[in-house]
DNA sequence: CTCTCCAGAGTAATCGTTTACCCAGATGAA
DNA sequence: TTCATCTGGGTAAACGATTACTCTGGAGAG
């Protein structure tokens, strides 16, 4: 079933069935309506490789999702697979499993599918950075939440804001002797959120870094408290270690909301649906999304861009008075 | 860069080109050292458009996710593209949002874009029996998880003998008065789940359908409590509405484990995060997700098959003595 | 020595669509 | 009336890779 069934059926040229189904020429009205009857007529539907093939583009971009059992990463996905389907552009899926060697293999298998742009969570702050350059020289590449290189568009949080805000929370709260607990410290957000507290923090110095697990949140906790007995909030890098350190925290006989005070980040189903229900700072994925739609699609090259959007924090139970 | 750059710095054919990089015949010695180092030293890599084209085969295959919001879906998403990747095949991803028509829509762009199979969680048990079976005339589909369509493949747990094993671990308990709390009829699972309840429960009466949240789990519970005062087990559709359930015991003054037993569906992280910790039945995914990849690439036709995998209870605190 | 067969290599057709280019006829201005 | 312009349509050449077909030379059988 391809063009020129309809073409012959139509009794006209495939050129006129191709402007008359893609609409990128006018036509005749009897020509028009020759061609709309004849393709209906046979479910004539358009191919799209060799549209692509012709037009140099795929109208896919391809997704490089670091984790996709992280739960903050479906979230993201969902906003990314709406806002580029609402552009008729398709979503090619690849999951790096926290591993760099899976994530070059990953984009270099999506550039080999002509992707027309590259949407990539890099795993690796560090690690990561070659992949992407050279995946930028061959196609746009954006990158989601977390950055790698200099060199490609970014669309993420303001990690120094959220902080600040948070840090403001607390304090209005009396709570002025935060203890940061860190994930993994290769991963780009982990890091600015936890440079950001060394910053802007009153105590500093008090940062704890393992990786992103629960359990992680629950040695944490317990090292925290121990090595800084005045601790009154724990400020976690995400939710699952937040989630951990709430518990650790109960376990320890703390209630909650109490002396100390757990905050995360990523607002996930996680913490909204915990007992208690644990404050986390939400990330705007729709207008996340819609930027880096913006910049996936946009031809006109104004050099390298990076959005910064405002997190929120919702407020929760876990950092009640 | 195409295979004709290719081809002239080597001082060879295109059809050798081919044929060493494709590896699908064999050629002279000195051809195919040539052919290497000419390749990487452009640093060729094959464009899978054109590939595609000629071969009539995209090596990708069309995921239409129900719901990706729905916390189960992304861990059969990632068993899907460990499993298909595994095999170098691509995952082009569609989330129908619990829409029938966006569904249609979905699925019509796969097609369109030729994918070599159509993986799909059919939103409605009877709505999206037809685009199925439109689909399943132009390509291979299977169903997963949930199924619509008796013409297409389908993968999933086999439901009656999940519902039978948590009755029997609830027996075993002595909890003989269970109520059922389904979510929305429509979804095939749940459906099955429900008339397996209905067959194999003492109390096969007790039903309450609803939809998929947290708080129709609230509902039901103050509902199933009030109708059935002596029901010592909440048999949930699935996991959101097990938490649900348990936080409306809680609410209710009922200590977990305790008088009344909560169980749920398909072991996501809420459950397993939660405190108390929920019993639910975990689905084998990776069986699952290899059953499926077997019979997306199958050519050999033997008919329509339905592939059944026994679900495991995960026995928790909340179904504890 | 002749004939068949085979391996290795090249030529060109092909996959389905789009579009550069061309042509005919009509329209309108001067 | 003449010429430029425009509109609507067809022809055929792309897009990049694969592969059916062809050709050549050599090996092996008789």
């Amino acid at each position: 079933m391809t063009v020129h069934d309809v073409a012959r059926l139509a009794g006209v040229s495939t050129a006129s069935v191709s402007r008359v189904l893609s609409g990128r020429r006018t036509v005749g009205a009897d020509v028009d309506e020759r061609v709309r009857s004849a393709a209906a007529e046979l479910g004539y539907q358009v191919n799209a490789v060799g549209r692509s093939l012709r037009r140099q583009s795929t109208e896919t971009v391809g997704l490089v999702i670091a984790d996709i059992t992280n739960l903050f990463f479906p979230s993201l996905t969902k906003a990314l697979e709406d806002a580029f389907a609402h552009q008729g552009l398709g979503l090619l899926l690849a999951d790096a499993a926290n591993d760099v060697a899976r994530e070059r293999d990953a984009v270099s298998r999506l550039l080999a599918r002509q992707v027309d742009a590259l949407l990539i969570t890099p795993v690796s702050r560090l690690q990561s950075r070659r992949t992407i350059d050279e995946a930028n020289q061959r196609t746009t590449v954006v990158q989601l939440d977390r950055r790698a290189s200099t060199k490609a568009h970014y669309v993420g949080m303001d990690n120094s804001q959220a902080v600040s805000d948070v840090l403001a929370h607390l304090a209005e709260l009396g709570r002025t002797s935060p203890v940061f607990i860190g994930s993994d410290p290769h991963i780009s957000t982990t890091w600015e959120r936890q440079r950001a507290f060394s910053r802007l923090a009153p105590t500093g110095d008090r940062v704890l870094t393992g990786d992103f697990s629960l359990d992680w949140g629950r040695t944490a906790t317990i090292e925290a408290i121990e090595r800084w007995p005045d601790t009154d909030a724990l400020f976690c890098a995400d939710d699952l270690i937040a989630v951990g350190a709430v518990e650790q925290l109960r376990a320890m006989g703390h209630r909650l909301p109490g002396p100390v005070a757990v905050v995360g980040f990523d607002d996930t189903l996680l913490v909204r649906l915990h007992t208690p229900p644990v404050s986390s700072v939400r990330q705007p994925l729709a207008e996340m999304a819609a930027a880096a739609v913006e910049l996936a699609v946009s031809t006109a090259n104004p050099g390298v861009q990076r959005r910064l959007f405002p997190g929120t924090l919702q407020a929760r139970p876990s950092t009640a008075p």
